[in-house]
Parts: structure tokens; sequence; C-alpha cells
DNA sequence: CAACTTATCAAGAGTTCTATTGAATAGCGA
DNA sequence: TCGCTATTCAATAGAACTCTTGATAAGTTG
């Protein structure tokens, strides 16, 4: 019985893994697309990609030569999810990585807030992910503008309204870069508290 | 980020350290009563507590010359039973194990019939687990027959009102095996469908 | 069908994990 | 202090895991 459960368990043992599963949270990918966005060769992610099969966490798809592999339901999402935010509560060595990749605390909007304050458009919702990430699905209302294209598309956006900022989740940089950059600008700007895949498993209004 | 997140997740790759999650989910123990009940020598017992210690899995408290584990916050109990959950919704060799484990099927309970029955006399709620778990905690109302205990204890029980019988959870025998043997003794008899740790965490009334 | 792309397989070297053994340490009580 | 108990430490052999390399399979396109 245990032996049977430590097969999901030996998924979340390899920092790779978890990687795949951080980035398959967003959108479901192919092979090749994780190897790539992961930095390691293609054989080595097929490796992984199949233990996340076999410990039930990823789906995986044919189309036609290539193998898309997602989030096994949204049971694995919010598994995935409560492991990283218990590790983020409970041990020191996240908590410092953490700080360290984000660099300074940006102010956040709660859920609620933000619902409220869009619907009165008194603020902006940008979606600062890769475009795909975007594509795959993302909160009601929000734009797309990857932080890589920030800085070039500024104009895009008024500065006459406060721009919330949202990515992957709160230990995505993406959200606290653009909010810093934003305010260089001279805009009000604030990120989003969590990111696409919390928003999703709340049951926010998405598209 | 993903390396630091992993040193929690090695805590779920391993069978013997399952068990201790699980046996840390009724009750804190010392080192030697948990490397007796898991059947392994104390040494090995000891590197395991440790390692969940350092996942922040286990909390771990000096008892003049003993050591007491126990699980380390409500968090980490959650995260133990959705593990579990998840793995028995997706993998079918854990299915299998359960099935093989507690064989037949039997009746359940949900927690808000048997609150009603309670309340109203109807039913008798029976605890099975070994005693020193029930001290720990249990269901209020609940009386401790221990499974091993609980042929010779007959007697104690009416024969005029249905029992309800639970123990460590879902996976567990002791209700299963209690339950066959109180039909058997010509006795209404269920299981709760959860356990102790679920309904604790439920917030129930609870002693 | 041949050439090509994508993913998986197979084998092996190096690393990490696990359980065992025996020794060492910490706290207690005489 | 000494002897005792409970736990941890240290060393080690064997098993399991990880990544790399090169070959193979599946599917598409010309």
């Amino acid at each position: 019985m245990f032996e049977a459960i430590a097969l999901m368990g030996k998924a979340f043992s390899s920092p790779r893994r978890l990687e795949f599963l951080d980035l398959l949270a967003q959108a479901p990918r192919t092979v090749e697309e994780l190897a790539r966005e992961s930095g390691q060769s293609v054989a080595n992610a097929s490796q992984h990609l199949q233990a996340l099969h076999a410990a039930g966490m990823a789906a995986r798809t044919r189309e036609g030569t290539r193998v898309r592999y997602a989030l096994a339901g949204e049971e694995a999402l919010r598994l995935w999810l409560a492991l990283r935010d218990a590790s983020a509560a409970r041990l020191a060595e996240v908590q410092r990585a953490a700080h360290d990749y984000l660099g300074e605390d940006v102010e956040t909007v709660g859920r609620e807030e933000l619902l409220a304050r869009l619907a009165s458009g008194e603020a902006v919702l940008v979606d600062v992910r890769p475009e795909e990430e975007f594509a795959a699905g993302h909160i009601e209302g929000a734009r797309s503008i990857p932080i890589a294209e920030l800085e070039r598309r500024l104009g895009e956006l008024p500065d006459d309204r406060e721009i919330v900022a949202y990515c992957r989740g709160p230990f995505c940089a993406y959200a606290h870069e653009a909010v810093r950059r934003l305010q260089e600008s001279g805009r009000e700007a604030r990120r989003l508290e969590d990111g696409w895949p919390e928003w999703r498993l709340a049951g926010q209004p998405a598209q």
C-alpha cells in the first residue's frame, strides 16, 4: 500500500520533475518544448515525463509525430500547489531561494479587490507570461504583454489607471519584474498575489 | 527553488516514511514506538524520522531520554492526506493494494448522518484503534474498543442499536474488520467513511 | 518509399539513497 | 560517578536513481 503511494510520491522527489509540473500547470506542452524551456536534453526530459505519467501526475496525448503532456486533472494541480505552498511555509531553504530569486517584495492585490477594480474600470489587468501560456488560458479581461515585450509596448498601457500584472504564480518573477518596470515608467502598478493556476483552481472567471 | 521544494518532496518518495506519516497522523510517538509499530530497526527509523524532520513534515520534542515525533502542523497532515487520496484516485496499483488489503467493501456512514444518528441516540460510535491513539484524540462521544479486544468485549455493546466503527482512515482495515465481526454477532453495523485524521481536519467535534 | 522530425528505448558511468552494523552521545536514576 | 536506556552518528555494501550517448520506433511529408 505505502509502496504504491510512494510511486506517486517519487514524482515530487526530483527538482527536474517539479519544474515540469510547474510548467504544465500553465499550459500543456510537447516533450521538445518542455526540454527546451527547462534546459535539458530531450531524452532526459522524456524519461522524467514518463515518470510523471507513471505516477499519475501527467496525462499525455499523441499529436501526429509529437506527444503533448498535460497535468492529470485538477487533483494533480491541487497537489502540486499544496506541496509548493507547504514547502514555502515550512522550509527556510525555500523562503530564502524565493527571496533571492524574486528580489524586493512588490505590493499585491487580492482576487476580490482585483475583480472590483476591474469592474469599475479603475484598473487594467496584464498577463505577462509568454504568449502561448496566455493562449492556453487566462484571467477574464486580461490582455497579454509578455514580459520580454513590455518595455517596447509600454505605450499600449494607459498611464492614468492602475496596472495589475500577473504571471505563473507567487514564485514567478515575471509579475514582480513587470511591476517594477511599470513603476519606473511613472505608472501605478501592483501584482496579483496569485497566478493563473491558482485563479483557475479557485473557479474564478477565466477564458 | 525547485531543488528546495524537492527537499520536502523527497519525504514522500519512500514507503517507510509514508508509513511513519500515517502513524503520526493518528498520534505523536517516540522513535522506539514508531520503529516497533512499523517493524524496522531503531537506527533506520531514526534516520527516516530525521529526514521527515528536515523536510518540514515532522516536529520533534525531547522528553527526557526519548524523542517524540509528531506531524508538523495541520499543513503537513493535509498534504499527506491529499497525496494519499490523489494516489488512490489515479493509480491502479493503489486501488488494487487497497482492495486486497481491506477485503470486501463494507457499508459506510457519512459525517452528517453519523452526527444526526448519534444525537438521536439511534447509533453508538466505537473507536477501534489502539488505546493510545484514542487517548491522543478521538471523535466526541466515541468509546474505545481496540479491534484486538472487540471479540472479548462484545457484551459491552447494545444489540438493539446500530454500531458505527471508525479507525485510522479509509485505508485502515480495523473498521472493516470490526463491522464484519459486529454483523456476525447479529448487530447492525457500518463504518464511518473517514477516520480520525480526516474528522479532525474537517473541524468536527473532537476530544 | 525515402528523408525527416519527434519521441522513446537501452546501456552504462556516476551519484544518491537505503538498511545494517557497531560505536558514540544524552539524559536519567541509583 | 556509574550503569542504563533511548536516540543518533559513522561507515559501508548494495540498490535505485539520474543523466548521457547512441540507436530505434512512430508518424509525417515530399
